[in-house]
DNA sequence: TTGCATACATTCGTGAAAGTATGTATATTA
DNA sequence: TAATATACATACTTTCACGAATGTATGCAA
């Protein structure tokens, strides 16, 4: 066997990322290597180092590609909420959604797992924060309107409180990842969150 | 250099821990290897092997150590809540210990980070959710005293409260860890947790 | 004081994974 | 259609941590 087309080596770039997730999920990043993935999609070590030059870049780049598509795949069926409790509303469907979609469900299980040297992976830490398992940005942003709109107590601790969000959806998360939790994350996200709220509204 | 006394036999094995332990929150699990242990307490890797048969059983020790000192730090001086405000302050002094004391912080760090197989570890992942980063028992075992004491609604969902109460703390503490949060810690605790309790507060 | 157990040091083997170099057949392009 | 770049396979080197084997000087007990 010998080259393809481009088609059909982008194909192969993509099993490649799906492969390297499921086993980056499986057996953490230290313990997974080029063999197994190259082997499970029947190619060889050579193979998969011509896609990617080395396993932090493989690492990397599975990282980006499902931030990005975990993202695409929020703004699609999410939008920005507008009231209150449309925040509410909106995490709790957000993680309905990481809950459902196998693929979503994967890559925050290897983001939380962290069963990978963080400490080499700076800048994964940062993306990870911004977009994925604590979008605190959002939360403070939003809570920042609401204020300005009125619904919101002039004398909140905007701060605080969307730190105390922030640490109820991350570790809701993390327990949903770890499989720890009992009880049903939806809803307990839903008063969580309902009753950190309840205590600024107007 | 050759045989030591019992007594100095102690000192190096406690020195072995405590080295350990540092490393594999500087390192990881994978990254920490017996060489380094041994070099940084000026001694060779065979006498780490002479105290721990394996590196696993290195890990193991490391942790039932920890999480042993811990514990009796704990009930040395934060007795178990006897009112449902002493809950919350439980929990916020709690958070306020860990940070404080280098060592438990330290061990909350290589708990948290996970940067360890956590799948070989099956043990140590339930020693740490029912003794360290997620004391869902005191919690849930609390709140059903207190309800039967009537200081909480006969309607309230337990379960989900103490699910809340649990992501709460470990979130919190998780971000803390990762040096994300922002906001101090035990304030948004006492934020989260006071929101939480008074929504099944008669 | 003798003899054994202990607490280390030293050395080496082994295996596994990372990464490299090269071969090769085919797609693509000029 | 020839030349070149591409998409792999194959085979190899290198590295490195685990762990075992062995050596050795000393504490301790009889």
């Amino acid at each position: 066997m010998a080259r393809r087309t481009k088609a059909e080596a982008e194909q192969t770039r993509q099993k490649i990322l799906k492969t390297a997730l499921d086993l980056f999920v499986e057996k953490g990043y230290e313990r997974a290597t080029f063999e197994d993935v190259a082997a499970r999609i029947k190619l060889t070590k050579g193979a998969v180092y011509w896609h990617f030059k080395s396993k932090p870049d493989l690492f990397t780049e599975v990282v980006a590609d499902m931030t990005a598509k975990h993202n695409v795949q929020i703004a699609r069926v999410l939008p920005d909420p507008v009231t209150l409790d449309g925040l509410v509303a909106h995490f709790v469907e957000r993680a309905r959604l990481i809950v459902e979609q196998p693929r979503s469900r994967k890559y925050f299980q290897m983001m939380l797992s962290q069963d990978w040297p963080a400490a080499k992976f700076i800048p994964i830490k940062r993306r990870l924060r911004e977009s994925g398992a604590g979008p605190f940005e959002l939360i403070e942003k939003t809570l920042r309107m609401f204020q300005e709109k009125g619904e919101i107590r002039k004398d909140a601790d905007i701060p605080m409180c969307a730190a105390a969000l922030g640490a109820m959806w991350l570790g809701a998360m993390k327990l949903q990842v770890d499989q720890c939790l009992d009880a049903d994350l939806a809803a307990s996200i839903n008063l969580g969150f309902t009753a950190i709220i309840n205590t600024i509204r107007t």
